[in-house]
DNA sequence: TTGCCATGTTAGTTGTTCTAACTTATGTTG
DNA sequence: CAACATAAGTTAGAACAACTAACATGGCAA
């Protein structure tokens, strides 16, 4: 039998108690000590793995950035290169992952101070972004799309981003109950994206 | 002299304290006993006017979406109603806002559990979303542009919203850092708006 | 086998939220 | 105007989280 005194793959499993904590509490108020206790170990047992609880928030969001980025490309992947439904899939990915995981989705995209250049969690965070823009912009040039494909690109994923924010905030369903927001995006998306003039006036 | 047993302002100035130390310490990690110290009361004070730190930090929030509103309004007065600028201004006034104090914007839009209907966070959330929106209606109506009004509405919104998100977290900084913030939402809230289309193919 | 060192433990410090029991000022009322 | 009820402070302390220091254990390598 397994003596228990090394737990053996501690680190992992606090990153993934930190998760379902964040994901149960609704919050980054988390406690690290329930974290250790479900994993089994002692309140100090963490810090010789990580030097904060930061430390471990980070590590955290980094992962969801890479989840987020490896649903990207599984979702897209259905698709052939230059298809409208890869980017379609890729938005509705994004909005999938901030209803599953909300918390996180928040964390993710609160800047925290003292965040350097070289942490994982900006070259993930990088990486996620990097992959959506880049989705709009092939689209772009294989449909020889008119105008500024970065601008376009940063403009559908503004859009997405601020529809999913206020989606979990549940702030739509204060002004505007009735409103279905797959559709509100699409349209949306479709006015910025592809020409769809709403009348020749 | 006044003695000082009594403080007088006490919630107010808490909330204010609050307030400023959620600006500085860039996060809701903010300590309510620093609050105190801020207010030259003991910690244990807070409890004759608050029932929770969650309730004060739901007054700082309420008094942000209050805050807000009325900064909509100055900067809107300034055009007569149907007036394009008003639109821009609003979203002037969005984005400003969540810049000048991120920490309080996020919690703004971080749905809180256990928030009822006739809170007044939740009211005041509803005055502004509601403000933002009914000025996009009366830009439709007076102005007679076509298309669901409400749609048109939710989508300046979602976009602008989305905006102050990625900047305030230095989103757009990491994947595209020459861009103007301000002119990509200004293009994209016309092709949303008005029609512009990209180019007659 | 022996000893190093990575990874765990217990115990304790500091700081936080919140409660209980006590104190002081204020304003109302006979 | 005296008396007291009450609003709004206080101190003391409980419960708990983050983190540190000093100790314990066991896996691996010479």
């Amino acid at each position: 039998m397994k003596t228990s005194y090394h737990h053996g793959e501690l680190r992992q499993a606090l990153i993934d108690a930190a998760r379902l904590l964040i994901k149960e509490r609704m919050g980054n108020d988390f406690s690290l000590s329930d974290a250790c206790r479900r994993a089994g170990v002692s309140t100090a047992a963490p810090y010789r793995h990580f030097s904060d609880k930061t430390q471990i928030i980070n590590e955290v969001v980094a992962q969801g950035f890479a989840d987020m980025t490896g649903r990207f490309r599984t979702a897209a992947s259905a698709f052939p290169p230059g298809a409208r439904e890869r980017i379609v899939m890729v938005g509705q990915v994004y909005l999938t992952f901030a209803i599953d995981e909300p918390s996180l989705f928040r964390m993710m995209f609160s800047q925290r101070p003292n965040l350097s250049e070289e942490d994982i969690v900006t070259a993930q965070g990088k990486a996620c972004f990097a992959y959506v823009i880049q989705e709009v912009l092939d689209y772009c040039t294989i449909n020889g799309v008119e105008g500024d494909a970065q601008m376009i690109a940063l403009q559908l994923w503004t859009l997405v981003h601020g529809a999913a924010s206020l989606t979990i905030d549940g702030d739509y369903a204060k002004v505007a109950p009735q409103i279905d927001i797959g559709q509100m995006i699409a349209l949306g998306a479709e006015r910025l994206l592809f020409l769809l003039p709403r009348r020749a006036g």
